[in-house]
DNA sequence: ACGCACATGTAATCAGTTACATGATTCT
DNA sequence: AGAATCATGTAACTGATTACATGTGCGT
């Protein structure tokens, strides 16, 4: 029940939500997705799948067609479902990385969840720590910081602004959705408004 | 002599060969930089001093002062700043993830370095890639794609722009200060031009 | 007296990679 | 014929975390 770990294992459990797929699938999946998630090996991936499997929160569909080499198809369980919902409704722990923000961002469907406001104001809150702590240091080190070191500082500082400016402008997106269908008047737009 | 692995020992080589500290030092250190390098357990500094040590890169000095906890001070060796030096100067392997890149960058010192600049130009060609892949992918999903699928393609978008912004910002601050020391104009000034 | 910051280490465990092992299909 | 892509898996290894183990000095 580590919330940090295991989250690759519940990654690819959301993608088996959004569809139905083989452990090569997820592999192109997540080398599509490039370094917001990590491309992780088969020997990472078929071993999820199998514990997946044992915990009974996905079923494979064995396809041994003619002609063409033997295929499994993992699909989700409704166990898997409830799962998948309490792994992404959990409080992420502070410690947790930027991939571990994006692998639980993803499996995240509905702009009315109240889960997926929070798991934005959360990354948000350990966006404007780490920043702060990256002030603090700049601020301690001062002159006495060598090139790379003020680069490095440089570079976070700038990246962590962009970040938050992404996170604010999605808030305010999904709150303005969230007003918009709470006001009973044409909730599907309100879907359609927030997809870009 | 793999290059993304051991790249937590060599950074803190780097740290050392700034200023000689303890492994307690170096976490300080390390957890004020946050998630841009991340925060190591004692678990993992420890055994890294040992091996550096047990290399010649390194070397102790034991404090027992009276009244006060023992104390290791560790200061990098002239190996162990020609083995740093190689491992700046090494090319990143294309798989190796921003916590890397920040490891090696922080090090350099020289403005005047070349492998400061092709360290840069390497991050960029790598944060390029990453972008048209996410591009690609982005396309290939259309209108296929989840809210969280959407919001993670988007963030994606966002922070390698920044990125990017940030690294033809440096790039081309360092190429100008390199061509102002070139001309031999008062090259110390460029050294402080190039920090900020 | 109690807890927190300082300070160092080891052992069990875990998640993931790399290398190994196999085999069909499709493109050049 | 050979290479690339599709497709699945296991075993050895590695890098790191967590938990354990120990002890001092300082503030309240």
């Amino acid at each position: 029940m580590a919330a940090g770990s295991e989250s690759f294992r519940y990654f690819i459990l959301g993608l088996l939500a959004q569809q139905a797929m083989s452990g090569y699938d997820i592999k192109q999946v997540m080398r599509g997705l490039g370094s917001l998630v990590g491309s992780p090996s088969f020997g990472a991936i078929y071993p999820a799948l199998h514990a997946l499997l044992q915990e009974d929160l996905v079923t494979v569909e064995i396809l041994s067609r003619p002609d063409k080499p033997l295929r499994k198809t993992y699909s989700i369980t409704g166990a898997g479902r409830r799962a998948l919902g309490a792994w992404v409704a959990q409080p992420v722990p502070s410690s947790d990385s930027l991939k571990t923000f994006v692998m639980r961002l993803i499996p995240m469907a509905d702009p009315a969840c109240p889960a997926l406001i929070a798991h934005l104001q959360q990354r948000r809150e350990a966006v404007v720590a780490h920043r702060s702590a990256l002030e603090r240091t700049a601020a301690e080190l001062d002159g006495r910081a060598s090139l790379g070191q003020h680069m490095a500082m440089e570079y976070g500082l700038a990246t962590t602004s962009a970040e938050l400016d992404w996170l604010d402008a999605a808030l305010a997106r999904l709150q303005a959705d969230t007003v918009a269908s709470e006001q009973e008047l044409r909730p599907e737009e309100a879907l359609q408004g927030s997809r870009m």
